[in-house]
DNA sequence: ATGACGATTTACT
DNA sequence: GTAAATCGTCATA
């Protein structure tokens, strides 16, 4: 599997055991010129859908900003947020069932130059650690909202080395404070004492 | 047509 | 710690 595109099944699954599982994984960018992008995912938030106060499609609101949440898994929400930033999300488990998981921060592998460019800084924890600068680094916007990683160039995964349960710290789910009770909620999975989490 | 509000980041006190 | 930046989207009218 290392190395290898990851497949439609294993992005059909609940959105919990999808974040724990993209842990490690490897992003992919495609730039239209060609240049890749890639980065280790060390951070993921679950979104649980329509029960979940705090995701886009609670009590199935579904609008057309939030579409690409119905859509099967593996496939890329990209939504736009406090009018300047984009974040990028994986739709979980299957068609008409709106779960998705927030990437909310990687570690920068190839590219980092690139990366240092649009990100306009030099530090290399401050390229991907949150779910806005990392969709800046990596040039993602509207245009891949919806978009197939399974099938897509432009952006994909590629199994990298998953980390191992007992390096998984789980803790609450950022901005999301309005969500009452699902706030406190520890649906927020990264790769304990990784130096390119968001929150230091 | 209008108004309220973000699944954030950054800078500043 | 607090607050500004900034605007597409959505609900209401």
């Amino acid at each position: 599997m290392t190395g290898e595109r990851l497949t439609r099944r294993f992005y059909r699954r609940d959105p919990v055991t999808l974040a724990k599982a993209l842990l490690g994984q490897i992003l992919v960018r495609r730039l239209d010129d060609g240049q890749e992008l890639t980065g280790r995912i060390v951070e993921v938030e679950a979104y649980l859908g329509v029960k979940d106060r705090a995701a886009h499609s609670y009590g199935g609101r579904r609008t057309k900003r939030n579409a690409s949440m119905w859509l099967d898994g593996g496939h890329a929400y990209v939504y736009f947020v406090y009018g300047m930033h984009w974040c990028f999300n994986v739709v979980s488990d299957r068609e008409d069932v709106p779960t998705a998981c927030l990437i909310r921060a990687l570690e920068p592998l190839e590219g980092i130059e690139e990366m240092k460019r649009r990100r306009g800084q030099d530090r290399e924890t401050e390229l991907c650690s949150g779910p806005a600068k990392l969709a800046q680094a990596f040039a993602i916007d509207r245009a891949l909202n919806g978009a197939d990683l399974v099938s897509s160039d432009a952006v994909n995964i590629r199994g990298g080395r998953r980390i191992d349960a007992s390096n998984i710290a789980a803790a609450r789910r950022v901005g999301v404070d309005y969500a009452e009770g699902w706030s406190k909620r520890r649906l927020r999975f990264f790769a304990a004492g990784n130096r390119h989490v968001s929150r230091l």
